[in-house]
DNA sequence: TGATCCTGCTGATTCGATTCAGCATATGAC
DNA sequence: GTCATATGCTGAATCGAATCAGCAGGATCA
């Protein structure tokens, strides 16, 4: 292997007989255009794969102002895997128009943030998508007033920018639907309580869930409250249930509380579905490795990565607003199948 | 908020009453080696600030060929949450030298992994790192050998790139370690057998495990095939015990293997661990969640990731090799204690 | 008084691709 | 035979920062 020096688009040129112009046009789509001839084109063509040339981004970026690069900017990452979930849809909707992910782990540190957010500014990317790993309100930095944003998993009402969430009330709609569909009629009640003042996803979810079972007539008999944790849950239902409690269909407000639910029912001697209906929020890995396997409201990250790359790249861009995707139900083995009835007619 | 043409480094240089030369030395640290007096630094600092200049990286990089930005690319950024803790400690690690991430993610496919080097090449990336999510032999493309690479949690017995990864044979001696240490010394088996035969994690732990055994006399007294998720731990471990099997420690070679042995074990009625202590390996959130905690070695990702990028960045760059970095224990309740002994003297 | 050195700066060039304006030559219309 | 149009291409400027070579003007020295 030679010291071979990097390969330029003069280089390209000048082997195939043309100017750089010609060779730029030719290289970007234009030869139709400028009306170059399919012989200058194929000679171009050649030259590039025999001198394998591979254009400067940086030279180009310094004249057009864009680099097919968008920068991701979250709180954190790493947590749960929910955060690189969306990490991959959002790789792959920006792949898909030849854009990569410049990302920034802020680890909720308002400094950082700043500081990352002027680094992805100088990088010159085309545009940011704002991250949270928490549904939640915020308010953005200002400096993000100066390119393209979407806020990804979060809200900031001081602003129009375009928002992309799940849609936790319809989620919530569907996770009270499962138990209806099931002919669960009392005994109901939800695990978990936001912990955060400032997550909205619970508050929305137990919304959702009182919205659907009033249309039904019925109720939630009762919420226990716990941190979103499994020792949490399993503290809380164990003592609950200690105390004589007999569910019959329980809401966790996401896997983790459904694991220790599921600990604290074990406990109790209590079986899922047999003795208890149990139904759950996020959709995760672990939702399917509890035996059974717990029916899950699904958080649809990778979509909503994807989708917020989407909308940042459309031209009505501006205008798009809050768009909330649903909430897939992933079903398990942990609701009762609804007792055999007399036929209807 | 008004159509701000960007603010250049002539414009500051106009501002403060100087030559472009003499804020380009200033603002790069050279203001001493160029004698530039402390009153014009002052001016053209306070020019920097009063204008909000921001300098052009796509110019800075064209003109320097760095980009301060490193280019990670591995196969699946999602799958578990290894591999975006990975991501958090890779992040953390380049901010700590001013430089930024660049993901790109292959999804397994060799002709998306040509395309995505090609892009990170284009845009002009320090340094790579090519990572696994499983710890593997690999062969890395030819194209890499135009950028500086360092491997993660994988090797290429092909060339001398540094590469990073876990101490795996470290590791199996430790978890052999936690049983040895509780006065195990029969009914020992490991639950789990490498199902991908290009993944090296399994085969050097359960010679760790080996090896630190023979060091007390021991031995395995069999391996419990299964591939390595829950539900395929759980039916091997619970056919197992079926038929008889009443071990006395089981060494889970991850942590999903251990939830699905904890099943099994609950199962037949035995307890974890009064009737089986378990130890397992990942450290994941997962084994937290378990009644009991299990103990289980850790996979220090986080360092992992860290640890590559370092390497990436060290100017010794070239020689490092193979680095192993050590998988602390992460100590459960899920080994019985030692029985109480007569005290020796 | 001239030679030398230091201080504190600047002009001009460069990195590599994009793009505007325009220039020969060929072709056709009348 | 002239003018207009189409064809196929090119020269030169440009993006914004980095950097080499060098230049005034004052101080120092013999």
């Amino acid at each position: 292997m030679s010291v071979t020096r990097t390969v330029t688009l003069s280089d390209v040129a000048e082997r195939a007989g043309v100017s750089a112009t010609t060779a730029s046009y030719i290289l970007n789509g234009r030869s139709v255009e400028m009306r170059i001839s399919a012989d200058t084109e194929t000679r171009v063509r050649a030259a590039v794969a025999e001198l394998g040339y591979r254009p400067n981004r940086s030279a180009r970026s310094l004249r057009t102002a864009t680099t097919s690069t968008i920068g991701v900017i979250s709180d954190f990452v790493a947590s749960g895997h929910f955060a690189s979930q969306m990490l991959t849809g959002a790789s792959a909707a920006a792949r898909a128009d030849a854009h990569l992910l410049v990302i920034g782990e802020t680890e909720g540190d308002p400094g950082v943030e700043a500081l990352l957010i002027e680094e992805l500014l100088e990088r010159q990317v085309d545009g940011i998508v704002y991250a949270t790993l928490v549904t939640a309100e915020v308010t953005v930095p200002p400096a993000l007033g100066r390119r393209r944003t979407v806020l990804l998993n979060c809200v900031d009402p001081s602003t129009v920018l375009p928002a992309v969430l799940p849609d936790e009330l319809g989620g919530g709609r569907t996770a009270a639907g499962a138990l209806v569909r099931a002919g669960l009629r009392s005994g109901l009640h939800v695990v978990g309580e936001d912990p955060t003042p400032n997550a909205l996803a619970g508050v929305l979810r137990l919304q959702g869930i009182r919205a659907r079972l009033g249309e039904e007539g019925l109720g939630i008999d009762g919420v226990v409250p716990c941190p979103w944790t499994v020792a949490g849950a399993y503290a809380a239902v164990d003592a609950w249930l200690a105390d004589g409690a007999r569910p019959q269909g329980l809401i966790c407000l996401n896997d983790r509380i459904a694991m220790g639910v599921y600990q604290a029912l074990a406990e109790h001697g209590l079986e899922v579905p047999r003795d208890v209906s149990v139904v759950s929020f996020d959709g995760s890995e672990l939702a399917t490795w509890l035996r059974p396997e717990v029916t899950s409201v699904t958080l649809p990250y990778a979509d909503l990565g994807a989708e917020a790359v989407r909308v940042l790249m459309d031209p009505g861009w501006a205008t798009t607003g809050v768009v909330r995707l649903p909430m897939p139900i992933s079903a398990g083995a942990s609701v009762r199948p609804r007792p055999a009835e007399v036929p209807a007619s």
